[in-house]
DNA sequence: CAGTATCCTTGCGGATACTG
DNA sequence: CAGTATCCGCAAGGATACTG
């Protein structure tokens, strides 16, 4: 996309967006930035209904604590469902729904596009350091 | 894009990503969720090269020190260039670099996306906060 | 004008221990 | 198994005041 049309098409996609929307924008993209959000968001995508436990599995490292709490939050925002089976030994599985697969498929390009540009950005890291030693970014 | 070609995309998406690619990935799309990067990169995509002040003046409510941190994170990240005129009376400019166009492409369908489903979202929050009076998610 | 410096509150992420 | 409860350190975001 050349410049021009993509300064239209920005415009254009930041005009239909309200103050409130842009509040919303905000709260929906967090999750790219989260620490398990799109891990999850990912597992749920390849493999479907999976229990808690079996999540917490495939995230290396994810801590029980934040593993319900990111649970949470993307059930919140409906990215996620969650189905308690109401069994005496505990059984909760969840799926991603309609609106989970889109943001997973909104992902994808992004995803890429960070790979393509992997390089830039950590040249872009070690040169900001090095004339700023230590200073700024605090 | 039915399921399947979209899972296997985000198979072949993820498989690319080593693990220290996950956490450049999380660093760059952190500025998605942040409250005035993506304002910055968009005030500068469409308006080219702008002054400290200026930039102020077009993100209603931002503060000084707030405008200066997320200037120098975008900075770091090599997505927006800094110029500093070295002049008495300071006057420092900014623009957005390659990648910083490149970042701002990949954010317009995000938007779009976010427009399209936006009552989705307020509905998921609405019947999340009613089923769950106010436990849950802190 | 383009920043720093200081103080504050909130939330993220994690460690550890406990429960029905 | 699927969570809570309690603790911690750190960074985000903001308010206010100051500086060359």
């Amino acid at each position: 996309m050349d410049r021009k049309s993509l300064i239209a098409s920005s415009q254009a996609a930041c005009d239909a967006l309200s103050a409130d929307d842009d509040g919303l924008k905000r709260e929906v993209l967090s999750h790219a930035g989260n620490r398990w959000s799109l891990g999850i968001v990912y597992a749920l995508g390849v493999s479907g209904r999976l229990r808690h436990a079996e999540i917490g599995r495939r995230m290396e490292g994810v801590t029980q604590r934040m593993l319900t709490r990111t649970l949470r939050q993307l059930e919140r925002d409906g990215l996620i469902l969650r189905y308690d089976y109401q069994e005496k030994a505990p059984r909760v599985e969840y799926e991603l729904s309609e609106v989970g697969f889109g943001l997973l498929e909104q992902m994808i390009p992004l995803w890429g596009w960070v790979i393509d540009n992997a390089n830039e950005f950590r040249q872009a890291r070690t040169a900001f350091d090095k004339i700023n030693p230590q200073q700024r970014v605090e």
